[in-house]
DNA sequence: TGCTTGATCTCGTAT
DNA sequence: ATACGAGGTCAAGCA
């Protein structure tokens, strides 16, 4: 049920950005509670942070660069790094209010139960943002690797014939499923990165799964732009097999999708 | 009020924030060539995005939310999700001009060579921030997982002694390894969410590798809040063993670093 | 919804 | 510098 006030805001014409400087905290309260689901918001604002969930944290006092945005996304950056350092994901719930003289802003979300309550002392700054998003491609995936050899099955080995993608089996997914020119069954592993150890345990456990519900002999390809050096000892231990492969090199004539 | 020049002569932060709107392009491109090592910037404007490196994308033009840090951190925001559409890791480099009327902000980085050009047509609002970072506290880890089983080493099974913690091999680090009371070696894999299928890969090859080079019996334990179907299934296979731990029912008396 | 896996993963740490 | 493993990983795709 959405109250009139809701019902105004999604009438009303939006500005592209909204600016207040030392903002009333009663004020900037209820801009956020009526507004987060329509802007992107940013606070630049001396304050501290406390969360509670999977883990607990606590961050003291300090400038931070808190952003929400409407799809229920928080961020508290600092000057550093590329990583938050306290968010909370899409799907959550803001609130806002003002207790004690402190401008509170509340986080929460469900399964998990986590919880994010950022106390602002002083908001310095208060940016809404009108945004619509833009269209975004990306190039050179795992997948296009995969595609790759499909179409370039001697790449493996000549008179590899490769059979299912992505076949499913009860221990995980396997990336390229396929035949060498014997009939001994091949298992493809692709990584777009450098290969390491944990790829190594991954193919293994496949090659061992499948090995023990087959007769045929059971190979396996770790597909890669490179192998770590522990990596490539546990390759050998196991008895696998590994091909370069760096996605950069395989960009010509690849659009499609 | 300061003039233009006293604004772009800043050397070190003496504002604890300056805003721009609708900046003049070449104002704007100065600026951050001179500040971005000293303040956190901001830039809410109309933009595309091409990134050229590990991978290659496209960002067409829309409205972004762009943030450069002084550590050399860039990030791309659109109004939706916790990620960045687009970003630059820290130790990037930036610069900014102004080529056939557009304002463009330019991030490189070496090692691997990653470069990110973000072309503004207009900039709607520039924001400079001087921020400090404060102090950050977390609970809950995977380590304190093991100090736990080290303390109460009958969790595992009565007779289990813990010998060693993160074991290094050839193959990779053994979160704790230990003795069971038939003098069986025991490896205990922990973590701090749901197992998943790879876990059981990494401790299956660990079990395999240290069994090769070993008379006993080598036994292996996933140690975590629960584990999937699948994990479930290939750990039988692999005749290891599971032991239910949630981190956040150790949190009692747990703050000793 | 839950599960599996990729990611320009990022980030810390130890060798 | 490299490599290994954790992460409140996040996010996409599919059963």
């Amino acid at each position: 049920m959405r109250t009139l006030d809701e019902i105004l805001e999604v009438e009303t014409p939006r500005e592209k950005y909204i600016i207040m400087e030392e903002p009333d905290k009663e004020v900037a309260a209820e801009f956020i509670r009526k507004n987060w689901r329509h802007y992107v918001i940013l606070i630049f604002a001396f304050s501290s942070v406390k969360y509670e969930g999977r883990a607990a944290s606590e961050l003291s006092p300090s400038d931070h660069i808190i952003i929400l945005k409407p799809d229920g996304t928080l961020l508290v950056h600092g000057p550093e790094k590329r990583e938050p350092i306290n968010w909370q994901p899409p799907g959550s719930i803001l609130t806002s209010f003002v207790e004690k003289g402190k401008l509170v802003i509340r986080s929460r979300r469900y399964k998990p139960r986590e919880t994010v309550i950022i106390v602002c002392e002083s908001p310095y700054v208060l940016l809404a943002m009108n945004t619509r998003s833009g269209e975004f491609r990306m190039f050179r995936s795992e997948s296009q690797m995969v595609d790759y050899v499909m179409r370039n099955p001697s790449f493996i080995e000549e008179g590899f014939v490769p059979v299912i993608k992505e076949y499913r089996t009860r221990f995980g997914i396997i990336d390229l499923f396929g035949r060498d020119k014997h009939n001994n069954i091949v298992i493809c592993e692709f990584k777009r990165r450098v290969a390491d150890v944990q790829d190594v345990a991954q193919l293994a456990l496949y090659v061992d799964a499948i090995q023990r519900n087959s007769n045929c002999k059971v190979r396996g390809f770790l597909i890669a732009p490179g192998i770590t050096d522990m990596a490539l000892i546990a390759l050998k231990e196991k008895n696998l097999e590994f091909r370069k492969l760096n996605p950069k090199s395989i960009i010509g004539g690849e659009n499609a999708v």
